[in-house]
DNA sequence: GCGACAG
DNA sequence: ATCTTGTCGC
């Protein structure tokens, strides 16, 4: 059952967020930590993580949270993990990771205590990172909360700390060369809060990367053109791939109301395979599969006109949601820390 | 009223 | 975030 909409919490709740984020935003550490984040081939990097939230039209409330990991370098699916979740606080900007974070944390904790051996060693983040508000952006606050070396990648310039999408900027934009080509994001105290990369070299949106935790700028960027074979870093966009797939999986098999008879062959829906089995399709060659438009991501496959009717009337959840009724301890004993060294914090515990 | 608005 | 539709180039 699709619920409403979350309104704009009250400016109470903002407080404790902006407060949340101030007393996590000391546990980031903006270099490297690893080895392996210091060598030029990144030698010793095995696993790369990606997660993504992917939502059900029409209801802010039921979505997908999705973690994958892909070997590295070959970028091949390792694990997947997509799940259906309820999430309880609305969108703000500024303060996407209390509306999507707990549950990415779950999945970690999750591949954590059953495939332990397939923890990524670095986490791609759909969002910003250190380029934010108040410092402290989603990826950051994935990494504090699950210790893992995160980086952020946004698809948008997140316009913050005299950082505009203007006239300059997209200038700037036009003068990169080839694929791994930036420039820096200063922002207006003269720190670099990011980069902006083309992300390859048929791509004309960059990607704007940004430090979450446990690994310096320049590896970021580095390792993130070293996993983009489209737009987006695989891992990101299998993430993104999958968990929207879960979703229609689920919508088709379950909320099929026989709305009219097939007419052609071609209408029909492949069928639906139970876990994690779909692939891309293997044989397609690298160079076709960039479209004119925008350069870069190659055409999601269109869903037949069966499929639509139903995605398009999508109103009803045919899921059974999970309760979500458990903080994890180290998530507690970490905010419970921050507040006792930030005294007088009455700090909530999150939700 | 206008502009901004990660996902 | 979500969906749509068509168009272009190889």
């Amino acid at each position: 059952m699709a619920r409403k909409a979350a309104g704009r919490p009250p400016e109470e709740t903002l407080s404790l967020w902006k407060r949340e984020q101030a007393l996590l935003k000391t546990l980031v550490v903006d270099r490297d930590t690893e080895a392996w984040q210091r060598d030029p081939a990144f030698s010793g990097l095995q696993r790369v993580g990606g997660v993504d939230v992917s939502f059900v039209k029409g209801d802010s409330v039921s979505a997908c949270a999705s973690l994958v990991v892909l070997s590295y370098p070959e970028l091949e699916v390792m694990y997947e993990d997509c799940r259906m979740v309820s999430l309880t606080a609305p969108y703000v900007s500024g303060f996407l990771a209390f509306r999507e974070v707990p549950f990415l944390v779950d999945a970690v904790q999750q591949l954590r205590e059953k495939e332990p051996r397939l923890m990524p060693q670095v986490l791609f983040v759909d969002g910003n990172g250190v380029l934010h508000h108040r410092g402290f952006g989603v990826a950051c606050h994935l990494g504090v909360l699950t210790d893992l070396p995160c980086i952020g990648v946004a698809k948008k310039l997140l316009q913050v700390d005299g950082l505009e999408n203007n006239a300059l900027h997209k200038e700037k934009i036009r003068l990169l060369q080839g694929g791994g080509d930036s420039f820096p994001l200063m922002g207006g105290s003269g720190t670099v809060l990011g980069m902006a990369l083309k992300s390859h070299d048929h791509s004309t949106k960059p990607l704007y990367v940004s430090v979450g935790h446990k690994m310096s700028l320049e590896a970021a960027v580095r390792l993130t053109h070293g996993c983009c074979k489209f737009r987006i870093p695989e891992p990101v966009r299998q993430a993104d791939i999958r968990s929207r797939d879960y979703i229609r999986r689920t919508l088709g098999v379950q909320g099929a109301p026989a709305l009219r008879p097939e007419r052609s062959k071609k209408a029909q829906r492949p069928k639906a395979c139970p876990q994690g089995a779909s692939e891309e399709p293997a044989g397609s060659p690298s160079l076709r599969a960039f479209s004119a438009k925008d350069g870069n991501e190659p055409h999601q496959k269109k869903w037949p006109k069966l499929q639509q009717r139903i995605w398009g009337r999508g109103k009803e959840a045919l899921w059974e949601v999970e309760a979500k009724d458990a903080i994890f301890s180290f998530l507690q004993d970490l905010v419970t820390k921050c507040n006792s060294i930030h005294q007088g914090g009455a700090g909530h515990p999150p939700q």
